[in-house]
DNA sequence: ACTGAAACCGGTACACC
DNA sequence: GGTGTACCGGTTTCAGT
């Protein structure tokens, strides 16, 4: 299921995860080919859908002020249906930039950016505290950002 | 601190953080420009550091098996040294992936990537337990990924 | 599957407004 | 800060192995 890549498919992944710019020679020298099989492996992996997109990285502190939150949630009844309405809910909250089923004290763990406090006051009033069936919320507010990594950690 | 940038300079973030692949030429159509000024804002971005970086976003479930595991760490005196010299370490563990100071119950906050349930505990053992002044220490395992966006939500 | 060369097209530089 | 043109370099294609 996870073998059709070989070594040098990986090797150009974590290139490319770490740099989306680095050129097909540049690559070719580090795998000791030529710029081609470079080339196609790396269409095959966009087309196979193992590279999900492109992005540029943006330096959120010096684009605008905001605030990261992280929402523990829990339901009052785990029933599946009333799982995945919340799940579709809360999808398409753009303050809710990761959300994850969890297991353990809560069932939901939301990452939330908003501009300031007050923003995010609101957020909770208007948006999670009135999605159905909310059991509890805690909230644990982002005082610094140690690490905040987008490469999956190849190998 | 946050002003040198203007509406043209954010459509174009927005753009490039959603799909860096966007070739200039379609930039300055949808922003009514031509290739010349897109190519020099999009230069200026990425020197002043509002761009930090282009990357290759891993479809890693295709990539290959693992588990997402939160931790939440209390530390047992929270005196800034220690705190510096804790997050040092846990930085230099590639299974987290990310890191934050919080406020609430707990201290940290880590989201950490293993192959597998035995990795995490390989990791919690080795990795965490041996970690200076660490306190409690709490897990929350991802049963399901939802939303994992990269993208800062602009505007 | 990889090499090497040729064609194509987007990024880059520049002269001008 | 913007346009239009021209050049250069990386991507893309392809014939050959």
């Amino acid at each position: 299921m996870y073998s059709d890549l070989d070594d040098t498919d990986r090797a150009i992944l974590k290139i490319l995860e770490n740099d989306s710019k680095t050129i097909a020679k540049t690559i070719a020298e580090q795998l000791g080919l030529t710029k081609t099989p470079v080339y196609e492996r790396i269409k095959r992996l966009e087309q196979e859908g193992f590279i999900k997109k492109y992005a540029a990285i943006i330096n959120k502190e010096k684009v605008e002020s905001s605030i990261t939150v992280f929402s523990f949630i829990s339901l009052e009844v785990q029933k599946g249906a009333m799982m995945d309405d919340f799940l579709e809910l809360v999808n398409q909250f753009p303050e809710v930039v990761e959300c994850f089923v969890v297991g353990g004290e809560f069932d939901f763990l939301l990452k939330v950016i908003v501009k300031n406090l007050d923003a995010y006051y609101t957020f909770a009033k208007t948006k999670i505290a009135s999605l159905p069936n909310i059991g509890a919320v805690k909230s644990a507010f982002v005082l610094k950002e140690v690490k905040d990594e987008i490469a999956f950690p190849l190998l």
